[in-house]
DNA sequence: CGACTATTTGAGGCGTATCAAGAAGTGTGG
DNA sequence: CCACACTTCTTGATACGCCTCAAATAGTCG
């Protein structure tokens, strides 16, 4: 099964929505097919009639709603093998944007939609999928209701190391600023917070990248997410 | 079709999940039974095994997370007809508690989820309810993370009219720091926004009860609304 | 009526935002 | 490979919005 291999988290990609089958079989039953984004690109706008569904194969890919005065809250990161813009409605509800240079598996949405109203287990893999997304949307708001900066720093990073595989080792995809519209904070006050938790050696910055993070103390970071 | 008729905003009740039968035909079919809650009584807690599903009939819940030092958020209000307690893993994500004498409707998980297996009708109501859940969740990462205390207020009023039908007569079920908790906001800072509004004539409190709101410029409203 | 809870209002403090400047990193063309 | 422009990030100084603490008022219920 190659659609489960590369999914420990048991999280469900576009195949396995259709149950299991073989990413090259979606490709043949959907006419799925693969798009490139460049950094900054737009995939799809808030409220754009919401044709497709994408799966990451590889970047990452922010989901955010804006004000009419421009703030932004990031509602999601998307990593490879995440999947976006799945909707019940007829619109999207977000904008998303290429963070990097990222590729994604695209699928119309009746097509899968046609699969959804005949077969049951891919109605409920779309509800499991959907049920995902409510839990972590409910998590942050936990955090962007109740959590100090520190905090929302501390749950950020353990988030992205769990999500890229646990090592320690996290490169992040997305700027500064990306990372305080997801947290509800300033960029400037996400700065001082990284610089704060390596001043604590919770943390170290690569030598060649204040994107590259070691984590050196998780049990201390575990504290501060309260 | 009873479910239907109070049913106005399309959102789906316990009848239009297996698929618009009346009422009385869910009670026989689920075994659905009636339960009454007091004031501040828990119907359930963080993390127990989810074995009902709830719809409210009169009264109002609150549904919170807590951080281990007591900072409370609450996620969503229910109110009559809202569905609440519908989870697809094993446990509540949250505490549900009664706001007010509550009475609401009880369905057995398992009984729903047996029709839910076989029925894809079923099953893909289950699917638009926790869309619309993700729906109001997202909308409210963005009220958390990114309005001020006046336009979460704003929004708050916004809601409850519609909620209690838009007439613009509110009778709030919950005290201030209810209202807090799920703003984001401290008692005192919701009291001080509807003091202003009330100064700005955007709204007036009824002579009997500070609960009770009448609204005078909606209009005002949503443009704080942002 | 009296005890208790809920709400309002005020004064002051704190945490994060804002504004500003400099350092570090990235990319481009010569 | 370096020079230059540009973006990103850090750090400092200050401002301000919301929180905290406190007290008075209003509302609720026995």
């Amino acid at each position: 099964m190659l659609s489960r291999s590369r999914n420990p988290a048991n999280q469900p990609t576009i195949g396995d929505i259709i149950q299991e089958v073989p990413v090259i079989a979606i490709h043949a039953r959907f006419g799925a097919s693969e798009a490139c984004f460049g950094k900054d690109e737009e995939i799809y706008g808030e409220s754009e009639p919401a044709d497709c569904i994408f799966e990451v194969i590889s970047g990452a890919v922010r989901s955010y709603k804006v004000l009419s005065d421009g703030r932004r809250q990031i509602c999601a990161f998307h990593l490879p093998s995440d999947i976006f813009g799945l909707e019940n409605g007829i619109n999207y509800r977000f904008t998303a944007e290429a963070i990097v240079e990222t590729t994604a598996r695209v699928v119309r949405r009746h097509s899968l939609e046609y699969v959804a109203a005949s077969d049951i287990r891919v109605a409920r893999n779309l509800l499991s999928m959907t049920a995902r997304n409510l839990l972590h949307a409910e998590n942050h708001m936990l955090l962007l209701g109740r959590k100090t900066s520190l905090e929302r720093v501390a749950a950020f990073l353990l988030e992205m190391d769990q999500r890229l595989k646990g090592t320690g080792m996290i490169a992040l995809p997305m700027c500064r600023r990306d990372i305080a519209d997801y947290l509800g904070l300033t960029l400037e006050t996400v700065s001082r917070a990284l610089s704060y938790l390596r001043d604590q050696h919770v943390l170290e910055f690569s030598e060649t990248s204040q994107r590259q993070i070691v984590l050196q103390d998780r049990q201390q970071l575990q504290k501060l997410d309260s």
